[in-house]
DNA sequence: CTGAAAGCGCTTACAG
DNA sequence: CTGAAAGCGCTTACAG
């Protein structure tokens, strides 16, 4: 009736609780032959330790934490981090890991949580998303020694080590797929710009604008917000010399864009082509289907979780460069108009 | 520098640990005037509790759990959840609640889950959701006497409490408002059957339809998918007797709908009239603007953690029916071509 | 109303 | 390699 404890196992296999902890953790301290009758014993009995006692005593609290910022209007919106979550937990899950979700509204805040959990003991590490350049969590990360891994750029990573994507050679990649349709005024709407995945791009796409001599290309910073992308394509649909192609940091901002364009009267793609970073579902569904940068998202949390779960394993873990985003095309993109 | 402890507050104060504890839970056992020298003594410590040592010791572990379903296709893609998270959430860590989250690919392992979490004492209560008519979640939650509130309609809810919104109400409005508009042929795209707030709508739909004399009334069950609502909609569209309003059950396929139809040459809102169940913010990006059933998800996701909190801190809760959806009228909708 | 004590189920020095 | 013991920080009967 009561789940079985390592005292019951310990009875069981005539061994002192010691031994049973040493040989369910692949400790030393137990001989090989007793560790699997130990092993064996505690599979028969379906054995599953206590978390929290395990938490108190020091041990792993076998869960990994994860902040979100509180919505701006376009959380629930942007299908990445929830693919991102359920790539993560895919990963902890097989290792008997839990999730832990938490809200904040800034970084301070964020920071805070970070200590609590630290103290308490109710994670084991945790994922940082969204880093900035100069961004103050990394350094109270290492402050605390809590096992951290940046789902990021390692130019903003500091000492930690992280996982990403180089999103500069997928801009270069999309950047030049336009300038082979023969557009030459390509303009390009960004997320946040303290970001660092932002500064990555904006420098990319500066430097392959300057190299592809493309004189025009601007980028306008906003917010990822469907407001924010349709404000920012109005303004430079109404440029004099406006853009014949727009490349958009996200899926949402780049839907909002295409209907901005059709409704000034322009028409997709032969007046603007339009290429979305991130391509969820919602890129297909659209008239036309959108171009968009893809990646999966999914094995990308996957990769973060278990590269976490090395650094909490106390394993040497280097930044890993994932996947890179590569070009989908599709309806929105085409040759430019002569 | 080591974080303190009852013990620490104890010999400050000059009583025993228990007297603490008794103070700080808010148990009798401890005259009101030592209570509020101990509290503020806990203060100008900064105590916190270790939550381990808690749960170890029988109380409370101060988290909430939630399980999801692993992405069909849709998930990272309805706001919906993560709407309804971010609600949950402000409701939670207001009450220094943490939130676990767990995928589960079926109800038989979400059901494991809970147990783990039960026997683990790591979850103090869970949250239902997409509940099915007939679902065996319920007897297991009640089995094991694990507080939990369904997120969801009472009628599949059995003793446990809930909190839903009155979905056949507000189908009711938006089918009255399109017949007043002067559709007579108006059909409807569903999510999956089997779930219990689809089946309050179908029922409403049906009642609704015969009262107004509408016999072309018919429902197509789908899997919320963009997929989905657009073979859908392709199929309802090429009948002889098209129908001149759809009415769909999730934001992405109305969407995938509008798509649809523009391809196949209707006009919308001359040829055919679109509402959206649920109002994410890419209703208002797509040309027109979907005309959508609204409600604050997040809000309901704060009241869901309210009622939970109730429960588990054992009063008694009962059902709570939140704020109906209501209709946003928007581009999609417009009067029937006679 | 208050205090001293046992115990939750683990982990980990510390002796043998 | 193994065992006996202390301790993690709480909560909660149990005596006073």
């Amino acid at each position: 009736m009561k789940r079985p404890t390592i005292a019951d196992i310990a009875r069981e296999a005539g061994v002192s609780k010691g031994a049973v902890s040493y040989a369910l953790n692949g400790q030393p301290g137990v001989g090989e032959t007793t560790r699997a009758r130990i092993v064996a014993i505690a599979n028969a009995m379906g054995y599953r330790p206590n978390t929290a006692a395990r938490a108190l005593a020091g041990g792993a609290a076998k869960v990994v934490g994860l902040t979100l910022h509180r919505p701006p209007k376009t959380l629930g919106v942007e299908p990445f981090f929830m693919e991102l979550i359920s790539g993560l937990e895919a990963e902890l899950s097989t290792h008997s890991y839990g999730l832990l979700l938490q809200m904040v509204p800034n970084h301070a805040d964020e920071i805070a949580v970070y200590r609590r959990w630290w103290s308490d003991r109710s994670v084991d590490g945790v994922l940082l998303c969204d880093v900035r350049t100069d961004d103050a969590r990394i350094d109270a990360l290492r402050e605390l020694q809590l096992p951290a891994v940046v789902v990021g750029p390692p130019t903003a990573s500091g000492d930690l080590a992280c996982i990403w994507s180089d999103d500069g050679v997928s801009l270069v990649e999309a950047v030049e797929y336009l300038a082979a349709l023969g557009h030459r005024r390509i303009a390009r709407v960004s997320g946040l710009s303290d970001l660092a995945h932002t500064a990555v791009r904006t420098e990319a796409f500066a430097a392959v604008s300057a190299r592809l001599g493309l004189t025009d290309a601007v980028t306008i910073a906003t917010d990822y917000t469907g407001e924010g992308g349709a404000r920012a394509t109005r303004r430079l649909l109404s440029s004099p010399t406006r853009p014949t192609a727009l490349l958009y940091d996200n899926d949402i901002m780049a839907i909002a864009g295409l209907s901005v364009a059709q409704q000034m009267g322009l028409s997709v793609p032969a007046d603007l082509s339009i290429i979305a970073w991130d391509d969820s579902p919602i890129c297909r569904l659209v008239h036309p289907p959108l171009t968009a940068l893809s990646r999966d998202i999914a094995a990308y949390g996957t990769h973060a979780a278990r590269l976490l779960l090395a650094a909490i394993a106390g394993e040497p873990v280097t930044s890993v460069q994932d996947e890179l985003a590569h070009l989908n095309p599709r309806g929105s993109t085409g040759p430019a108009r002569r």
